[in-house]
DNA sequence: CGCGTTTGATAACGCCGTTATGTAACACCG
DNA sequence: CGGTGTTACATAACGGCGTTATCAAACGCG
């Protein structure tokens, strides 16, 4: 029909790159339209064009964070399911602490103008799959008894609360990690509790 | 000296109140320099005299949020240390829940221009020293062993993993009250396990 | 009563998100 | 091969933001 078009998705994939690298950069003060835009060479038009407005900019690093956690908790790869939900434990920390502003728009109620809908909802939830599967294989090898969405829920709370305490600057890294360790120690001790000799049950 | 000065605490007072009830009303797109000072009949100058900037403006709301917070776990009144454990507990979710956008100021990574210091994070510690009290009041009663402080973090952090679940629109305020009442559930068996018969150790 | 000082409202500056407007680049047709 | 229509994009404008310089109004005091 006309010229040949430049916002292409490629282009696309370059605004959310850039987006989520000035907001770990800087944070969310760092992200303008104008910004974002002027780093990768292009005019504000074509974050309308491509994305629509700022809200869906900042969805789409929200949908991104999830993707580089659920890409992170992939990577572990303990043949013991207990070795492994340990290992996703501190792959789910590590990964808070070192993209603390992606964690924050993954978990804070809402930084800039962007209100997750259902759908994102979801999708964020479809990260912790693997971490209800690992749960399950547990159940299956006669580790732990129960339900793997529950248990899954109540390890990932523990960790979300500790991940988030360390990122509003409550203690340090190491400090997070030894909090976080002994918290789920002793959980799974609870959770294992009723399995052993009779123990005063509460 | 020269004319009677209406920038006063009263006014100072009124600032805060009424950011905060805008950022509890609509959110932190809600909260302008301009509009929290309109809310109040006055001018911008009014929160630069007295606040300082807008980021103190939200400080002085993160501030107050932990008073709030303060005031409902005081609020608490079980003679029992379990039972206010579980009432306290009860109240830092409903809290949390009744209070969302205060609860992202004081827990969220920066809503707006401004981070917490070590003063204010300082601060925020001390509103938990009531959590810590009743876990010592446990110990004192042989109810708990260990270190207060490990202990009542254990126990934020999970609470405060649960709130923050909940409020990014994971589940409503019945399953929140279901899963947390659950966690702490198996944490303090875990927290107990030693003290009964001999158990597995983890 | 007028002067000096202090107080606080007005208005300006530079930023933001968003969009209307204008211009440049191509495909097609004569 | 040049004109023309259509599409693609950049520029510039609009309203609102946080912040601050400027200026008018209100009082105590001589």
């Amino acid at each position: 029909m006309a010229r040949p078009r430049t916002y292409d998705d490629a282009l696309r994939a370059r605004l959310i790159e850039t987006a989520a690298e000035l907001l770990a950069a800087e944070g969310p003060r760092g992200v303008s339209v104008r910004r974002v835009a002027a780093a990768c060479d292009t005019s504000t038009t074509a974050i309308y064009a491509l994305l629509g407005n700022k809200g869906e900019l900042v969805r789409s690093v929200y949908l991104e964070g999830f993707r580089r956690l659920g890409d992170r908790l992939a990577a572990v790869d303990e043949p013991d399911p207990l070795d492994r939900l340990a290992a996703q434990r501190d792959a789910y920390l590590a990964n808070a602490l070192e993209n603390p502003h992606l964690y924050a728009v993954m978990f804070g109620p809402t930084p800039a103008g962007f209100e997750p809908d259902d759908e994102d909802t979801a999708f964020a939830l479809s990260t912790l799959r693997q971490l209800i599967d690992c749960v399950q294989a547990c159940i299956d090898a006669d580790l732990l008894d129960g339900d793997a969405d529950d248990i899954a829920l109540e390890l990932w709370a523990s960790s979300h609360g500790v991940c988030m305490l360390a990122l509003a600057g409550m203690f340090d890294a190491d400090e997070a990690h030894r909090h976080l360790v002994r918290l789920q120690d002793h959980l799974f001790v609870g959770l294992t509790a009723q399995r052993g000799a009779l123990s005063g049950g509460a």
